[in-house]
DNA sequence: ACACGGATGTTCT
DNA sequence: GAACATCCGTGTG
Protein backbone atom coordinates (compact mmCIF):
# COMPACT_ATOMS: atom_id res chain seq x y z
CA UNK A 1 0.00 0.00 0.00
CA UNK A 2 1.23 3.31 -1.08
CA UNK A 3 0.99 6.27 1.95
CA UNK A 4 -1.35 9.24 0.97
CA UNK A 5 1.35 12.09 0.33
CA UNK A 6 0.50 14.83 2.40
CA UNK A 7 -2.23 17.74 0.48
CA UNK A 8 -1.97 20.08 3.06
CA UNK A 9 -1.48 23.75 1.80
CA UNK A 10 2.02 25.07 3.18
CA UNK A 11 0.64 28.18 5.57
CA UNK A 12 2.00 31.75 4.84
CA UNK A 13 5.30 31.31 7.51
CA UNK A 14 6.66 28.61 5.18
CA UNK A 15 7.25 31.82 2.53
CA UNK A 16 8.07 34.51 5.12
CA UNK A 17 11.80 33.15 5.78
CA UNK A 18 14.85 33.85 3.83
CA UNK A 19 14.55 32.96 0.28
CA UNK A 20 17.10 30.50 0.01
CA UNK A 21 15.87 28.31 2.85
CA UNK A 22 12.16 28.45 1.24
CA UNK A 23 13.98 27.43 -1.80
CA UNK A 24 15.38 24.21 -0.67
CA UNK A 25 12.37 23.87 1.19
CA UNK A 26 9.75 23.65 -1.89
CA UNK A 27 11.91 21.27 -3.99
CA UNK A 28 9.42 18.01 -4.14
CA UNK A 29 6.83 20.12 -3.19
CA UNK A 30 3.55 19.73 -5.50
CA UNK A 31 1.60 22.82 -7.01
CA UNK A 32 -1.90 23.07 -8.14
CA UNK A 33 -3.33 24.94 -10.68
CA UNK A 34 -6.76 25.04 -10.97
CA UNK A 35 -7.94 25.58 -14.83
CA UNK A 36 -10.84 25.13 -16.82
CA UNK A 37 -9.53 21.95 -18.21
CA UNK A 38 -9.08 20.89 -14.45
CA UNK A 39 -6.73 20.48 -11.97
CA UNK A 40 -2.85 20.19 -13.19
CA UNK A 41 -0.30 19.01 -10.14
CA UNK A 42 3.63 19.55 -10.23
CA UNK A 43 6.07 18.10 -8.14
CA UNK A 44 9.07 20.47 -7.90
CA UNK A 45 12.52 19.28 -8.80
CA UNK A 46 14.18 22.76 -9.65
CA UNK A 47 14.15 25.96 -8.49
CA UNK A 48 16.70 29.57 -8.41
CA UNK A 49 16.40 32.08 -5.48
CA UNK A 50 16.39 35.68 -6.31
CA UNK A 51 17.23 38.26 -2.80
CA UNK A 52 15.64 41.42 -3.84
CA UNK A 53 17.63 44.75 -4.02
CA UNK A 54 20.90 42.93 -2.86
CA UNK A 55 20.27 40.58 -5.95
CA UNK A 56 22.06 42.20 -9.22
CA UNK A 57 20.54 39.00 -10.93
CA UNK A 58 16.75 40.17 -9.65
CA UNK A 59 14.12 42.20 -11.23
CA UNK A 60 13.88 44.16 -7.99
CA UNK A 61 17.34 44.86 -7.96
CA UNK A 62 17.03 48.58 -9.41
CA UNK A 63 13.91 48.92 -7.44
CA UNK A 64 9.80 48.61 -7.98
CA UNK A 65 8.30 48.78 -11.43
CA UNK A 66 5.05 48.11 -12.94
CA UNK A 67 5.82 44.66 -13.61
CA UNK A 68 7.69 43.58 -10.34
CA UNK A 69 5.44 45.25 -7.88
CA UNK A 70 4.05 41.71 -6.35
CA UNK A 71 7.67 40.94 -5.73
CA UNK A 72 7.45 44.04 -2.93
CA UNK A 73 4.19 42.64 -1.70
CA UNK A 74 3.38 40.02 1.31
CA UNK A 75 4.71 36.64 0.93
CA UNK A 76 3.14 33.04 -0.56
CA UNK A 77 2.13 35.51 -3.99
CA UNK A 78 2.63 34.22 -7.20
CA UNK A 79 4.69 36.62 -9.35
CA UNK A 80 4.35 35.88 -13.41
CA UNK A 81 6.51 37.92 -15.82
CA UNK A 82 6.36 37.40 -19.30
CA UNK A 83 9.55 37.57 -21.36
CA UNK A 84 11.17 37.06 -24.76
CA UNK A 85 8.24 38.38 -26.27
CA UNK A 86 7.08 34.51 -25.87
CA UNK A 87 7.16 33.37 -22.44
CA UNK A 88 5.52 33.21 -19.07
CA UNK A 89 7.75 32.20 -15.95
CA UNK A 90 6.28 32.21 -12.25
CA UNK A 91 7.95 32.75 -8.91
CA UNK A 92 6.53 32.04 -5.27
CA UNK A 93 7.32 35.68 -3.17
CA UNK A 94 9.26 35.45 0.05
CA UNK A 95 8.90 37.42 3.35
CA UNK A 96 9.23 39.56 5.05
CA UNK A 97 7.45 42.07 2.98
CA UNK A 98 9.23 44.19 0.58
CA UNK A 99 12.18 42.64 0.71
CA UNK A 100 11.26 41.57 -2.68
CA UNK A 101 12.41 38.13 -3.25
CA UNK A 102 11.40 35.29 -4.87
CA UNK A 103 11.88 31.86 -5.82
CA UNK A 104 11.24 31.03 -9.59
CA UNK A 105 10.06 27.63 -10.55
CA UNK A 106 11.98 26.01 -13.27
CA UNK A 107 11.03 22.49 -13.58
CA UNK A 108 9.04 19.86 -12.09
CA UNK A 109 7.11 16.59 -12.90
CA UNK A 110 3.09 16.69 -13.71
CA UNK A 111 1.74 14.10 -11.24
CA UNK A 112 -1.91 15.15 -12.06
CA UNK A 113 -3.84 16.07 -15.59
CA UNK A 114 -0.96 14.71 -18.10
CA UNK A 115 -3.52 15.70 -21.09
CA UNK A 116 -4.28 18.95 -20.93
CA UNK A 117 -0.55 19.59 -20.11
CA UNK A 118 0.51 17.45 -23.17
CA UNK A 119 -2.03 20.14 -25.29
CA UNK A 120 -0.50 22.99 -23.91
CA UNK A 121 3.27 21.62 -24.32
CA UNK A 122 2.27 19.72 -28.00
CA UNK A 123 6.37 19.91 -28.91
CA UNK A 124 7.34 18.18 -25.71
CA UNK A 125 9.12 14.73 -27.54
CA UNK A 126 8.25 12.63 -23.63
CA UNK A 127 6.54 13.70 -20.37
CA UNK A 128 10.08 14.28 -18.60
CA UNK A 129 10.35 17.59 -21.03
CA UNK A 130 6.58 19.25 -20.18
CA UNK A 131 7.79 21.21 -17.28
CA UNK A 132 11.80 21.32 -17.82
CA UNK A 133 12.73 24.75 -17.84
CA UNK A 134 11.07 27.68 -16.73
CA UNK A 135 8.24 28.60 -19.22
CA UNK A 136 7.62 25.32 -19.75
CA UNK A 137 6.67 24.92 -16.27
CA UNK A 138 4.39 27.93 -16.70
CA UNK A 139 3.11 26.49 -20.10
CA UNK A 140 2.12 23.03 -19.19
CA UNK A 141 0.22 24.45 -15.93
CA UNK A 142 -1.75 27.23 -18.09
CA UNK A 143 0.17 30.08 -16.51
CA UNK A 144 0.07 34.01 -17.25
CA UNK A 145 0.01 38.02 -16.17
CA UNK A 146 -3.50 36.73 -14.91
CA UNK A 147 -2.40 34.79 -12.17
CA UNK A 148 0.12 37.66 -11.21
CA UNK A 149 -0.49 38.66 -8.12
CA UNK A 150 -2.61 35.57 -6.58
CA UNK A 151 -2.21 34.14 -3.37
CA UNK A 152 -0.61 30.75 -2.71
CA UNK A 153 -1.49 30.17 0.45
CA UNK A 154 -5.45 30.43 -0.30
CA UNK A 155 -6.16 26.71 -0.06
CA UNK A 156 -8.22 24.72 -2.33
CA UNK A 157 -10.43 27.35 -3.16
CA UNK A 158 -8.35 29.53 -5.01
CA UNK A 159 -6.61 28.59 -8.69
CA UNK A 160 -3.10 28.06 -7.24
CA UNK A 161 -1.55 26.39 -3.67
CA UNK A 162 1.60 24.87 -2.78
CA UNK A 163 0.53 21.74 -1.30
CA UNK A 164 3.22 20.10 1.90
CA UNK A 165 3.85 17.25 -0.79
CA UNK A 166 7.02 15.42 0.46
CA UNK A 167 9.96 17.66 0.70
CA UNK A 168 13.13 16.24 -0.84
CA UNK A 169 15.63 14.95 1.23
CA UNK A 170 18.54 17.51 2.72
CA UNK A 171 21.03 14.98 1.07
CA UNK A 172 19.52 14.84 -2.39
CA UNK A 173 19.47 18.48 -2.97
CA UNK A 174 22.37 20.13 -5.25
CA UNK A 175 22.90 23.32 -5.78
CA UNK A 176 24.97 25.43 -8.53
CA UNK A 177 25.03 28.94 -10.35
CA UNK A 178 21.72 30.21 -11.97
CA UNK A 179 20.90 29.56 -15.39
CA UNK A 180 20.94 32.36 -17.96
CA UNK A 181 21.62 35.08 -15.79
CA UNK A 182 24.60 37.69 -16.62
CA UNK A 183 27.47 38.99 -15.02
CA UNK A 184 27.73 39.12 -11.22
CA UNK A 185 24.75 37.63 -10.92
CA UNK A 186 25.35 34.48 -12.13
CA UNK A 187 28.06 33.69 -9.78
CA UNK A 188 26.16 33.10 -6.48
CA UNK A 189 25.04 28.85 -6.12
CA UNK A 190 21.17 30.11 -5.96
CA UNK A 191 19.61 27.50 -8.25
CA UNK A 192 18.68 24.17 -6.21
CA UNK A 193 17.70 20.22 -7.64
CA UNK A 194 17.14 17.29 -6.70
CA UNK A 195 19.93 14.79 -7.83
CA UNK A 196 19.42 12.35 -10.92
CA UNK A 197 15.77 13.72 -11.51
CA UNK A 198 15.49 13.36 -15.26
CA UNK A 199 12.94 16.37 -15.23
CA UNK A 200 15.98 19.25 -13.80
CA UNK A 201 16.40 21.76 -17.03
CA UNK A 202 19.94 21.67 -18.48
CA UNK A 203 22.58 24.17 -16.98
CA UNK A 204 22.97 27.16 -19.70
CA UNK A 205 25.51 30.05 -18.68
CA UNK A 206 23.75 33.65 -19.92
CA UNK A 207 24.83 34.29 -24.02
CA UNK A 208 25.05 38.13 -24.64
CA UNK A 209 23.19 38.12 -28.13
CA UNK A 210 24.11 40.60 -30.97
CA UNK A 211 22.49 43.25 -32.41
CA UNK A 212 19.41 42.88 -35.15
CA UNK A 213 19.07 45.42 -37.00
C1' DA B 1 24.51 15.18 -26.58
C1' DC B 2 25.53 19.79 -27.68
C1' DA B 3 25.86 24.44 -30.29
C1' DC B 4 23.78 27.88 -32.89
C1' DG B 5 20.48 31.52 -34.49
C1' DG B 6 15.76 33.12 -35.08
C1' DA B 7 11.36 34.07 -33.03
C1' DT B 8 8.62 37.60 -30.70
C1' DG B 9 7.12 41.93 -27.96
C1' DT B 10 7.28 43.98 -23.29
C1' DT B 11 10.02 46.59 -20.25
C1' DC B 12 13.23 49.78 -19.03
C1' DT B 13 17.06 53.10 -20.30
C1' DG C 1 17.17 51.23 -28.84
C1' DA C 2 18.82 47.31 -26.16
C1' DA C 3 18.12 43.74 -23.08
C1' DC C 4 15.59 39.92 -21.82
C1' DA C 5 15.57 34.59 -15.17
C1' DT C 6 13.71 31.13 -22.97
C1' DC C 7 12.43 27.76 -26.41
C1' DC C 8 12.56 25.39 -30.78
C1' DG C 9 14.29 23.55 -35.10
C1' DT C 10 18.28 22.43 -37.48
C1' DG C 11 22.86 21.29 -37.85
C1' DT C 12 26.97 18.42 -36.30
C1' DG C 13 29.24 14.50 -33.68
Amino acid sequence: MIATPDRTPLPREFFDRPVLDVARDLLGRVLVHTTPDGPIELRLTEVEAYDGANDPGSHAYRGRTARNGVMFGPPGHVYVYFTYGMWHCMNLVCGPEGRASGVLLRAGEIVEGLEPARKRRISARSDKELAKGPARLATALGVDRSLDGADACAGPDGPFAVLHGRPAAPEQVRSGPRTGVAGEGGVDPWRFWIADDPTVSPYRAHVPRRRRT
